[in-house]
DNA sequence: TGCCCCATGTAACCGGTTACATGATTGG
DNA sequence: CCAATCATGTAACCGGTTACATGGGGCA
């Protein structure tokens, strides 16, 4: 399970309360990584109680105690113990396969709507990446290590995307020349 | 949820029993969506109470009986809802993603094995699928709608596999650069 | 007054995974 | 004789999703 691990590694960027940490799933890591903060509130209570993570509460006037997280000496060496051991090969798994074989059965024209859907939210969504790589990665810029990585991960999504765009075109092709 | 219907459009392509449909999944259809044989039983037997589709108990010399499943009208009404509604964009997840970002926290060559595992992985399945096209739609054969519909899918399967053997690629060439 | 943001959780449910269980036939 | 294949399931667990719950501060 990854999501401890991305936990840990975004505590590691920087130490956060549940409630940060939701909003970085709402964003950066959550463009490969989805978490929901209940689920977030759940790992960091296991996490601390295995001893992975420390947390200091923060006193704030008005607001609630903000319970800030650390990562511990246990916590960066179950990182290193995962890092090191290989994962199972990441497969499709796509509903949109299902729909095409699907419609051999029903009127094919009928799931058109849908890709074009889909294509619309990849375009957003490989436009957005592109405005962070044209923001965060300038071309010609020194990289730290760390920036490095985030920028190969940056280019997996990018690729992602393109690859989901493209695919969205040429079915919906192949749709209307079946209509 | 896509398991349902998967079964539907696959005991519409060709009526089966529960062994049956779970040695599909392990094939065909499993490239793009997995079930495991406990699975589909249990979705069967929901099925079936739902009134989506029929059990037929085939005698069979010395063995156990076979249960042979056709979808019925409600089935086929439901799959038709179904085709219509719109999805949620299928979005990335991505362990390897994380393991990237975690890596600027330890030695980035860690896990350099790691994507040469996967860049196997994912060449090996690209190959399957390139074998698949060959033998099943050679080029200027005239296909039916659902073989063209099956084709497109699997047009689907080696575009992902293809970008990730370029990102597998990739990866390892920058976190080779950074040891 | 009412809504959004900050901040933290609990609880129920549901799908997917893993382990366990049974029992006959076929083939090396 | 043993292993693989055919054929069907039950049960426990676990992660992810959805709904519910609380409560103060800032702003229109």
């Amino acid at each position: 399970m990854a999501l401890e691990h991305a936990i840990l590694t975004s505590l590691l960027e920087k130490p956060a309360s549940g409630y940060d940490l939701a909003r970085r799933f709402d964003k950066t890591i959550g463009f490969f990584w989805r978490a929901t903060h209940q689920q977030i509130y759940r790992v960091l209570g296991r996490m601390d109680k295995a001893g992975w993570i420390r947390a200091r509460s923060i006193a704030q006037k008005g607001r609630l105690d903000k319970k800030v997280y650390t990562v511990g000496a246990d916590g960066r060496k179950e990182l290193a113990r995962w890092l090191r051991e290989p994962l199972p090969p990441e497969e499709l798994r796509s509903d949109l396969g299902v729909k095409l074989r699907a419609a051999a059965f029903d009127d094919p024209a009928c799931v058109i709507a849908e890709f074009a859907q889909q294509q619309q939210w990849h375009a957003a969504r490989l436009a957005q990446y592109r405005e962070f790589e044209k923001r965060d990665y300038p071309p010609g810029a020194k990289l730290s290590r760390e920036a490095t990585l985030r920028q190969l991960v940056l280019k997996s999504g990018i690729q992602y995307e393109t690859g989901w765009l493209e695919f969205c075109r040429e079915a919906q092709r192949v749709l209307k020349s079946l209509a």
